[in-house]
DNA sequence: CACAAATGCTACACCTGTGTAGTAATTACT
DNA sequence: AGTAATTACTACACAGGTGTAGCATTTGTG
């Protein structure tokens, strides 16, 4: 069935050969998972979770469908499962290296102002990794939803604690600590999404020092 | 094939004709449309937006897609276009009812109490009408979220404005009037938030000691 | 260099949603 | 009641995404 001495392929022309599509790369199976899900992640970013699909995964990885298929048996569920898995570790392992290892209990203004610089530093400098998660609340597939939601959760309960524990120890005023908790973490999320939309207009200085400022105020 | 007496069919007849679909009730245009608007609000609100389609919203009014274009020349764009005007007006609307017509400088803090009961109230009351805009950030129609922006660019504004004015009236902390406004409405949209997802969870007093709790310790 | 395993591609059948042309039922008015 | 206008329905052609079976190419190994 292949042309004889067929000239081939050269574009100019004549030949109006349904011409194959080059070869991708051949690549090992592991590695091709970790593309698929970059390039997932790349359309998440640049195009929001509603453009994402098995086709424009595999168009923006170069590849044709069954690719895919072949690397993710569960199809869009699995790459997407997956994939969340990777993003949420990247981000807990992140937030948890902004935390000071040791805490020095006996400034807390100042740990607190610390610890709240480095958690910023780390959003701006990681945009692929915090994008999704502070920008698309919703629109996601609702098992992201839900798990995005269980990490607040734990943080809210986390934060609760050290706040009751914080407030008791600086004395601050008395507050429903748990509200409280999760007022700060709407700072937090709010502040992360003003970083990653608008990086120039609210430097890490600007924001940091209205946190100590309000900080300083509280009695 | 079919059976001669055969039985089937369950209903009396028998006959296997493609019986037609019962006409639904007649109605004028302008009442349709806002028919076809409930109905596509209601499956955002129990569904979320990625669900809306215009076979959907035919679904859920009860009737064929044909009368959706009929009503809405630009389809699907022209639906929730016009619906989405519709409900900013109304929450716009149920917000400056909130805010109180003749504020009572003398006691700023009581204002604000007052004014933060009356929104949570209003909130917790018309959850059609704020859970699409709390609750949905993102995965709707680029414009959708460009016009809720909108709105909220122009409440901070305002509050920045009151902010500067508060701080210096009442005498509180020097602080960065800008980020201080996004951030109290980063805590607001959370307590909304909160409100609708977990209303017994958060009663109206709790959020509203947390607040005035908060303003009593700024000093 | 041959050949087997691993990897990628084409082609198809299916599903869901869009938008429209043509037809049928209902309603309002004489 | 008869009839015209209004409203709703059926049916089709099209577009884009899914998932899979079968074939083609590449690549590692003797």
């Amino acid at each position: 069935m292949t042309a004889y001495g067929s000239p081939v392929t050269a574009s100019p022309t004549g030949a109006e050969k349904p011409r194959r599509r080059p070869y991708a790369a051949r690549v090992p199976a592991d590695v091709r998972r970790e593309q698929l899900m970059d390039a997932a992640l790349t359309i998440i970013v640049r195009d929001g979770y509603a453009a994402v699909s098995v086709d424009a995964i595999a168009k923006e990885a170069g590849v044709t469908r069954p690719v895919v298929y072949g690397v993710f048996e569960g199809g869009l569920r699995d790459l997407l499962g997956t994939l969340l898995d990777r993003q949420q570790e990247r981000a807990l392992t992140q937030l948890s290296e902004a935390l000071p290892p040791e805490p020095d209990l006996s400034d807390p203004d100042r740990l607190v102002a610390e610890t709240a610089r480095k958690m910023i530093e780390t959003v701006r400098s990681n945009p692929m990794v915090w994008q999704p998660i502070l920008l698309a609340p919703v629109g996601m597939p609702a098992e992201a939803r839900s798990r995005i939601d269980g990490d607040r959760e734990n943080f809210v309960v986390q934060l609760t604690g050290l706040l009751e524990l914080g407030l008791a120890l600086r004395g601050g005023p008395v507050l429903d600590a748990e509200v409280a908790a999760h007022a700060i973490l709407a700072i937090l999320e709010h502040f992360g999404r003003l970083l990653l939309t608008e990086p120039d207009r609210f430097e890490t200085d600007r924001l940091v020092s209205t946190i100590t400022g309000l900080l300083g105020s509280l009695k």
